[in-house]
DNA sequence: AACCAGGACGTGA
DNA sequence: TCACGTCATGGT
């Protein structure tokens, strides 16, 4: 079911192409790389995925985008810049990305945190441990740690989202109280450990939630809740 | 002109 | 543990 839905999905939307890199990513100046999974390329990249997934915390993608502009215009876009900076010139330069002042007291703690555990250092420790470091971060909790290590670290873990949730419940695959954890391990018990699988999967699910489970009613018209219902009765 | 956004944290019960 | 308020700008 749930291997099914992914491949409907992909058919219905195609690969997204995610994490977007926009600023550290040279050639195309598409921010999208559909089916190139070689990204991230190096640390700058890495970094740039890590900020947009602290700023886009309950924000929208394109205000974002022009955070991370705007840090990059204030030559902010590097981990030596970072910690230089004090928060409140941080705090104006990713000002389009909304909670201003909170974000820019996690991007100081992020930064200061990749002092003790650079991305290599990350990247050789275990999936497990890695993850609970992160999670130490103030600012990182499951979700944007996790994107960290699926889009930055390239780990294969399933990212889940408020979209997936509300998806989910109205296919009455989840209960309506179910956690974080319960729905991520739902998906990686279905799905082979399969890094781009992982990647498109979180990607085409906010596609399909930014279409279907952003206003209420939630649902209304997804065409997918009576297709995954009639391939469930396979 | 409300309503929402690719959440996380602090608080009180 | 868990529901609830808070954080804030920009797009629709």
């Amino acid at each position: 079911m749930i291997d099914t839905l992914y491949d409907l999905l992909l058919k219905y939307y195609g690969p997204r192409g995610w994490w977007p890199i926009s600023l550290s990513n040279p050639l195309p100046r598409h921010p999208y790389h559909v089916g190139d999974y070689t990204f991230p390329k190096n640390d700058a990249q890495r970094l740039e995925i890590a900020l947009g997934a602290i700023l886009t915390q309950n924000t929208a993608w394109k205000n974002v985008t022009q955070a991370l502009a705007d840090l990059s215009q204030g030559g902010l876009f590097s981990v030596s810049a970072l910690l230089d900076t004090d928060l409140t010139p941080l705090g104006q330069a990713i000002r389009k990305a909304g909670y201003f002042n909170q974000k820019a007291n996690y991007i100081k703690a992020f930064v200061e945190f990749l002092q003790q555990h650079p991305f290599g250092k990350l990247a050789e420790m275990s999936v497990s441990e890695a993850r609970a470091k992160l999670l130490t971060v103030k600012g990182i909790g499951f979700e944007t740690a996790d994107c960290i290590l699926l889009y930055a670290l390239g780990q294969t873990v399933f990212v889940v989202d408020a979209y997936s949730k509300r998806f989910l419940r109205h296919l009455g695959w989840i209960s309506p109280q179910a956690t974080y954890a319960q729905v991520q391990s739902l998906f990686q018990q279905a799905l082979p450990l399969d890094l781009p699988c992982y990647q498109e999967y979180h990607a085409l699910l906010v596609e399909h939630g930014k279409g279907y489970y952003s206003k209420k009613p939630y649902g209304l018209g997804d065409p997918f809740l009576k297709l995954a219902q009639l391939k469930s009765k396979c």
